[in-house]
DNA sequence: CCGGGTCCTTGTTTCAGATCAAGGCAACAG
DNA sequence: CTGTTGCCTTGATCTGAAACAAGGACCCGG
């Protein structure tokens, strides 16, 4: 709640480029980015300005102009909507790899806050904008990209709407170990960068709840709680309580 | 549960273009279509292909491949998702104007079923993404639609969310208040095509908590039941109710 | 080493909504 | 007219997560 809200531009280092261009990026071919040509690539690199975040500090904040749009190259973020009579909720976490701003709206509907050491590429607006309507295929992996966000959507709905904390918790950590497999990274303890009020947040549960929920797992051997995440011991289990 | 699953191509009439073009088309200005030219409606319209369902008659069901995508012209359907376990969640709901389809994927991720006599116009997806990669201002419009797809989304899990049946249910009816007043229909009273049981699987409640949560809110003026809806009596309370 | 954070866990009570059970009502067919 | 069916409502009871309350673990700065 008390982080300070800070623009990215104070973090930027417009030297970062140089230094390692996009054709180097380790996300490149996660992210929309993978639509183009080595030459659009040039283009698109020529737009990007990279910015560092440490933890709780805000990238953009709900309902303010979308000056940019960016693409997390390492960290997570945190993408929380604030209701008018101060209940949060936490839509969803952006990981490495994540495109923020797919929508293009003209205000930001969500808050993004890091969570950890974030390192973004940052796109103005208006630039990135143009470039797609130069280049289609990068508007249709953007569209892509929005369909697999409403996928994610649908099954977050789907998560709330099903009863049971250990059903919310255990679908949790599978989609999360989901996201994680997506882009490369299958450890065998499951990183959470966020802590247990956003798994909370994130639910629709309490803070209480998730962690009672989460010991009682570990008791039974499902999972094993370790600083900083979890281990998955039985994922066949864990299946069978996510549905 | 027991309605017939039955391709559209049994209701299709090739012959009702021919009466009522796109050009004459009433949702034309409320859907995708709003993005074209005369000459591009033209060719979208020799594309396109009516077709008519009634009650409880599946459009498309989960999971199967996606052949088509539709706009809806008149009537409404209930968009469901079912889990393994026989527990079913209710999407959302297409209203006259609304498109099916947006994420262009390979299957579909609901059933599709009419509340009422149902007309759509169809269109071959690959012929229709076709035409896309040729005019990107389409491709363009319906991303800006699958972005106000993924709004809805984000109101929807806060909804889930957010406790309380009352909250829920007041907030459902001022959220479909609002998509037909979008589509510029604003009638006294709200029609619910949808049932008390399509109601709380939307919502994440039982069909007895839906009644009575709207039983409470008749008896208290805030809104008044009709047959096949409600009618809005004190809309600000109504408001405070739902956030 | 202590003091003051923050975050997480644990115990107890309470209550909203699920569940179980029954009945009302309109539409329809025989 | 009567039985059936589908949909909605109402009532009684139960349950699981929220709310409230407290204590523990860890980190960091002095």
């Amino acid at each position: 709640m008390s982080s300070e809200t800070c623009g990215p531009e104070r973090h930027t280092c417009p030297h970062a480029r140089t230094e390692v261009g996009c054709a180097h990026c380790q996300v490149r071919l996660l992210s929309v980015c993978a639509a183009l040509t080595p030459e659009e690539l040039n283009e698109l690199e020529s737009l990007s300005r990279h910015a560092v975040l440490d933890a709780r500090q805000t990238l953009f904040s709900q309902d303010e102009e979308t000056t940019a749009v960016y693409n997390v190259t390492a960290g997570a973020l945190r993408l929380s909507r604030l209701l008018p009579d101060g209940r949060r909720h936490v839509m969803g976490f952006a990981l490495v790899g994540d495109f923020l701003g797919l929508a293009l709206a003209e205000r930001q509907t969500v808050t993004a806050e890091a969570l950890s050491h974030v390192t973004v590429c940052r796109f103005d607006r208006r630039a990135f904008q143009d470039l797609m309507v130069r280049k289609p295929h990068l508007l249709q992996r953007l569209h892509e990209r929005a369909g697999y966000e409403l996928g994610l959507a649908q099954e977050l709905m789907l998560l709330l709407a099903r009863r049971g904390a250990e059903e919310k918790v255990a679908s949790f950590l599978l989609a999360l170990r989901g996201r994680y497999a997506r882009i490369g990274l299958t450890s065998v303890t499951l990183e959470l960068p966020m802590g247990r009020q956003d798994i909370a947040d994130h639910l629709g549960l309490t803070i209480e709840t998730v962690s009672r929920t989460l010991t009682r797992l570990d008791r039974e051997k499902v999972i094993l709680i370790v600083p900083g995440g979890v281990r998955l011991l039985d994922i066949p289990r864990l299946e069978r309580l996510g549905g």
